[in-house]
DNA sequence: AAAACCGCTTGCAAAATGCAAGTTAAAAAT
DNA sequence: ATTTTTAACTTGCATTTTGCAAGCGGTTTT
């Protein structure tokens, strides 16, 4: 893909830019898990050392997480989450939910979620910060800020071909 | 990266072995935007006739779009989102959201959005399904089904090494 | 001082990608 | 009725990206 594309002018394509990988996401699942060191990121998810040294780097570099040196032993650096990073979590919750959903072995959700706030087991619904109900695709209306036809770009709004 | 690869018995993972490329979100994205034939995916995101074409058999294989010929004309084929489809919506809204936040170029988000429910610009927020209450990351514990430690999976949880 | 460990980098083979050209079947035009 | 156009691919090939293995340079432990 090449990276001068604009695709649209839109959010899903800008982070697609940083983040259209398996790995970056697998390596931010496992931030969220609690992990912050390279031997466990490599254990964890069995990633060639180039790969995941290059990843860790994309995300770095992207002040999606951050390199911090183990104050315990120099040799070791600690990569962790920026708040930026941390703002990526409702992207991976809802993955893990779909997954569980759609691609259920029929043994249940292999990982449970935990709601420390109310005690209860966390089921992620999204929801209209305005009228507080469950949003669904077809309730949704776009409008680009350019005026471009979300359905064919090349044609601007109101205006018929 | 290789598809055997268990990954720890995670959904996420799952959801990537599917889904692991840039392209087969910016189809989905299209899709949701309301586009259905070829040619438009085509002309919409400037992708390679075989990229393309194997992406749409990939997402009809795995049950997230259908074909259907045109009732009116033969030579066109609608590709549809299926229920387990129009499912992954709340995961294309978070990265929207996340990339309204993070990669704005300073004109505020491309695109906006207008919950026909309550008639008011939509903001998703994750909430959790018991107590109503925004979900952040810190606010969750895992457990894993087969008691895998999230850190090491390699210990039992409750064992020590 | 020697050995072990951590986080990389390099070399190279294999796979994925992108472009252009060709193919098949249906529809529209002549 | 025949030719032309259109839609949705497929194929070939050069370029790029990926993944494995091996090596390397600091830091800590012995």
């Amino acid at each position: 893909m090449k990276k001068e594309t604009d695709f649209r002018n839109c959010s899903v394509a800008r982070l697609l830019m940083v983040l259209g990988d398996r790995w970056l996401f697998l390596i931010l699942r496992e931030a969220f898990f609690g992990v912050r060191y390279y031997d466990r990121f490599k254990a964890n998810l069995g990633i060639a050392t180039n790969i995941l040294s290059d990843r860790l780097k994309i995300l770095t570099e992207n002040g999606i997480m951050e390199k911090r040196t183990d104050p315990d032993d120099a040799r070791r650096i600690q990569y962790r989450l920026t708040v930026k990073g941390l703002d990526l979590y409702p992207v991976i919750l809802t993955m893990m939910q779909w997954g569980d959903k759609w691609l259920d072995d029929g043994q249940g959700p292999p990982l449970m979620l935990h709601h420390k706030t109310c005690g209860h087991r966390l089921k992620p619904i999204m929801c209209c910060s305005h009228c507080g109900k469950p949003v669904q695709a077809q309730d949704i209306e776009y409008t680009h800020r350019d005026g471009t036809d979300m359905l064919n770009p090349a044609v601007a709004a109101g205006k018929k071909k």
